[in-house]
RNA sequence: GCCCUCGUGGUGAAAUUGGUAGACACAAAGGACUUAAAAUCCUUGCCCUUUUGGGAGUGCCAGUUCGAGUCUGGCCGAGGGCACCA
């Protein structure tokens, strides 16, 4: 018997694919498309098991719905620009192009082993010209839109990377790639206006109903709307001073106003700005560092000025004013009014300045003479100590009272706010697409026109400089506009815009004057389908949600506003952790075991290993597995059914050495299932099993159902059953008449999962027409059931009977039988439940 | 501190959404084949009983129900997100 090569076949078939272009995709109004889209990688050098995860999950579902007759976008590109071209660069003087177009060559022939049905005509890659060009027209569009602007504030500096960050970008008050401490510095920005699109954002989160729930959540609270008003406060104590305008979400609980608290960056800061004491509390305030813990436990600090604030209720109460480290600037006006009663930092600071803490709501089932004490009360109650707001509920009815009393003495008025700021996308880099502007001598700017485009990155330059590099370009900074001397913006754009807007450029990726065809896009988005890692919940998926509206602000032609209709996050592959005596990680391949319970180093076997938990794969950890290693070992196919075998997709999966030797072992057999098939019919035709067939629509049924959810796990079990199945059938040694015909509607179920070895076994069998194959509803139906038999709630057995039996034959049944007799004894039966062909259940 | 998710064998996990808990796989133990090993195949899996059989059992405690892994309340534990957002 001829076994199988899986080497020589999946080579075979994907030279076939290729050579027959069976993957191209052309826009076809007769049918119904689907468009589905994995995650684009980074090209850093080789694929690691996270992309094998990530685009056999969407290679599965492509393949699917390719075989139910749907038209199949699926393509693939590269995040091409970015930090680790520019690093390695630096170290290997390398030009990053060239760096990158390597990684990029290595990378795709790796994915092409995995068998992948991508559509390779639409390849991008974001650091070409073609790509980046038509995103230099974006940035003018919005510029043009008002969507752009700049902007000198304080921003996030990573000073490793020595570039800005977003707030987005920033973890723990570490950089999110260098993991550097973050440092405030004062820059000139360019901002995306992403929070005029704030409230879209968040209320069109409800409509995305095939996006995980948790994901929603994450954005939710990251663009955090809050509903509440904005009030002005009189000030006495200086004439220059007459407002302050503060926000807040309680303005119920005015009557505890006992101080009002402002920023250090807040504008009245001016006037102390000679003042040494407030220099000095300023230099206080930005020492304390933004760690996680520092945050938490940093106490909090004022300084007292000498200006009094008016309580707008009743103007016979005045409150100091101080600066205070816990007001940000750029959040509301930079300006909170205190009320120690019922906010815990305004308790804290209270307390160390020794201010009054008055209560003025109580919860709802404490007495009336209820006083805040060790601590601020924020939550639900009643108002009270507070004249003619008395009584109300806090804080529904309060809130709303309040602010209408506010609004009719015209001192304040309902405000939305949101914690969402405009996106900071200039980065002080080289490897990113150039920004479209340019400054004359005295530094006013202006976008590029249109004939002097695109604005290519220079070849050939210095990386090694402190600093930006394409500042120390004279030459190229340099550009004549109508005779008149510019100079061109030198920062370039943070990468995460290059990835806002790919998946509009895969609908017609050749386009050469626009940088997507209105047709094309109208056909193909959104995306029905987007499958990548968690990470990406709020930074990627909101600013491409972001660049949609963006595109389609002020524009009559495109009007989509959500790229992703359907989001499916996936988990990560993990494995053991190895660390040996002198406590270095090790590789798993530098670790051998006898019984599975003492590690041990391969190359010094005194050295024992110590097995640590299990963590998703990290070059910093060692514990990753080279999938090109593995593809070589065991197959694309074996690789792909183990990766889907373990764990439900969206969980993370364990990689064990065992179970892909075993999926391995199974790809194997049903090689040889195939071959005993092709055997048996060359024999003699006998009648037909029904038993075959009432279990291949059985199955059918099954896995179709799993496949549309991704039960992708269930599947692997699901055909292990029918792999299972089908060996015990074919060692009957009969060539059913139905053989075949059931036999090749198994091997088309499993194709989207091994499609190698399916191609190979339909073509030895000779099968060509190769569609979904529709479950025959009649084979659904079983004649004979199981249905459960309970006393009292407690199962005392199965009886076999036939289906839609009635209850009363069914009940004779059951007392004729011996088995249930005895649970009877001289009991009566007082009452029975039956659930049809189910179960039925008898209280005695 | 606030928000979200999840707790099922030695392990990864299934369970028609309230109706046979543990499908399928990994690991383990025992057995068959073999001179032997590998490979392959079969069996077992908590407690009591020689077996037939019976009992307990889905983190813990209550509740709803004829019936709860699934629903409700409380507690415990793990993971993730946010971080002085007024």
């Amino acid at each position: 018997m001829e076994r199988y090569n899986f080497k020589i076949i999946e080579a075979k078939w994907q030279k076939f694919w290729e050579k027959n272009e069976v993957f191209k995709t052309q826009l076809n109004k007769k049918k119904k498309k689907f468009y589905c889209l994995e995650m684009f990688p980074y090209p850093s050098g080789k694929i690691h098991m996270g992309h094998v995860r990530n685009y056999t999950i969407g290679d599965v579902l492509s393949r699917f719905k390719s075989l139910k007759g749907f038209n199949v976008l699926h393509p693939m590109g590269w995040d091409s620009f970015g930090m680790p071209a520019e690093n390695a660069a630096k170290e290997n003087k390398q030009d990053p192009k060239i760096w990158t177009e390597n990684n990029i060559e290595t990378m795709k022939n790796q994915l092409k082993q995995l068998g992948l049905s991508i559509d390779w005509n639409r390849e991008i890659s974001t650091c070409s010209e073609e790509y980046y060009k038509h995103q230099q027209k974006f940035f003018i569009e919005m510029f043009n839109k008002g969507l752009v602007y700049k902007k000198e504030n304080y921003v996030n500096w990573d000073p490793v990377d020595q570039t800005v960050l977003a707030n987005e970008q920033v973890i723990d008050g570490k950089g999110w790639r260098s993991g550097a401490v973050v440092e405030r510095k004062k820059l000139s920005q360019w901002f995306f206006k992403i929070s005029e699109f704030a409230d879209e954002l968040q209320n069109e989160l409800d409509n995305l109903d095939e996006w995980p729930n948790k994901v929603k959540v994450m954005q939710q609270n990251w663009i955090g709307k809050s509903f509440g008003c904005e009030i002005d406060f009189d000030i006495v104590g200086d004439d220059k001073v007459k407002k302050i305008k503060c926000f807040t979400t309680r303005p119920d609980t005015l009557f505890g106003f006992s101080f009002l608290a402002i920023s250090v960056d807040h504008p009245l800061s001016e006037f102390y700005r000679n003042d040494p004491n407030f220099i000095d509390f300023r230099e206080k305030c930005s020492k304390s560092g933004t760690t996680e813990e520092s945050i938490a436990n940093a106490e909090k600090i004022g300084f007292k000025t000498n200006l009094l604030a008016i309580n707008p209720l009743d103007k016979t109460l005045k409150v100091p004013v101080y600066f205070a480290n816990f007001v940000l600037m750029d959040y509301g006006f930079g300006a909170v009014f205190g009320c120690p009663g019922h906010d815990q930092r305004d308790f804290d600071f209270a307390k160390k300045y020794k201010l009054e803490i008055k209560t003025v709501v109580k919860p709802l089932n404490e007495k009336d003479d209820f006083k805040v004490t060790n601590e601020a009360y924020p939550g639900p109650g009643v108002i009270i100590n507070s004249k003619f707001l008395n009584g109300f509920n806090a804080p529904d009815e309060s809130v709303i009272e309040t602010i209408k009393i506010l609004e009719e003495k015209k001192i304040g008025k309902k405000k939305i706010n949101f914690r969402l700021k405009d996106w900071g996308v200039s980065r002080q880099r080289y490897w990113g697409c150039p920004i479209p502007i340019i400054y004359d001598e005295n530094g006013s700017y202006k976008t590029v026109p249109e004939e002097q485009l695109p604005i290519k990155l220079p070849q050939n330059i210095n990386l090694n400089t402190k600093g930006n590099p394409l500042s120390n370009t004279e030459e190229w900074r340099k550009i004549k506009v109508d005779g008149k001397t510019y100079y061109r913006e030198t920062d370039t754009l943070d990468t995460f815009v290059d990835s806002s807007w790919y998946y509009l450029r895969f609908c017609s990726p050749k386009n050469k004057e626009e940088p997507f065809d209105n047709e094309e896009v109208k056909y193909w988005m959104p995306v029905d389908q987007y499958i990548g890692g968690v990470e990406h919940a709020i930074l990627h998926l909101l600013y491409s949600r972001f660049f949609m509206r963006a595109i389609s602000y002020q524009n009559n032609e495109f009007k989509l506003k959500e790229p992703f209709k359907g989001l499916f996050t996936q988990g990560m592959v993990c494995h053991e952790t190895y660390k040996d005596q002198e406590n270095n990680w090790r590789s798993p391949d530098e670790v051998t075991t006898k019984d599975g319970k003492n590690y041990f180093l391969k190359s010094d076997n005194s050295n024992k290993i110590f097995v640590g938990s299990s963590e998703s794969m990290s070059k910093s950890k060692r514990n990753t597995i080279d999938p090109e290693k593995i593809i070589n070992l065991y197959g694309a196919d074996a690789v792909r059914f183990f990766i889907l075998s373990d764990s439900p997709p969206e969980k993370d999966v364990q990689w064990s050495e065992q179970g892909m030797l075993s999926s391995y072992k199974f790809i194997q057999k049903l090689f040889v299932l195939n071959e005993k098939i092709k055997e048996l019919n060359n024999q003699k035709k006998t009648v037909s099993s029904n038993e075959l067939s009432k279990f291949i629509n059985q199955y059918l049924n099954k896995i179709e159902k799993n496949l549309s959810n991704f039960h992708y796990n269930v599947i692997i079990a699901n055909i292990y059953e029918a792999h299972s199945f089908l060996s015990q059938i074919t060692k009957k040694n009969e060539n059913y008449s139905n053989l075949i015909t059931e036999y090749s509607k198994f091997l088309i179920s499993i194709l989207p999962v091994v499609p190698h070895l399916s191609s190979e076994c339909l073509d030895k069998l000779k099968i060509s027409t190769i569609d979904w194959p529709n479950v025959d509803e009649k084979f659904l139906i079983e004649e004979n059931i199981n249905i459960v038999v309970q006393f009292n709630g407690k199962k005392r057995g199965i009886l076999s009977t036939k289906k839609d039996i009635l209850e009363e034959d069914l009940v004779k049944e059951i007392l004729k039988s011996k088995n249930f007799a005895k649970f009877l004894k001289e009991n009566t039966i007082k009452k029975r439940f039956y659930v049809k062909n189910r179960l039925i259940n008898f209280l005695i």
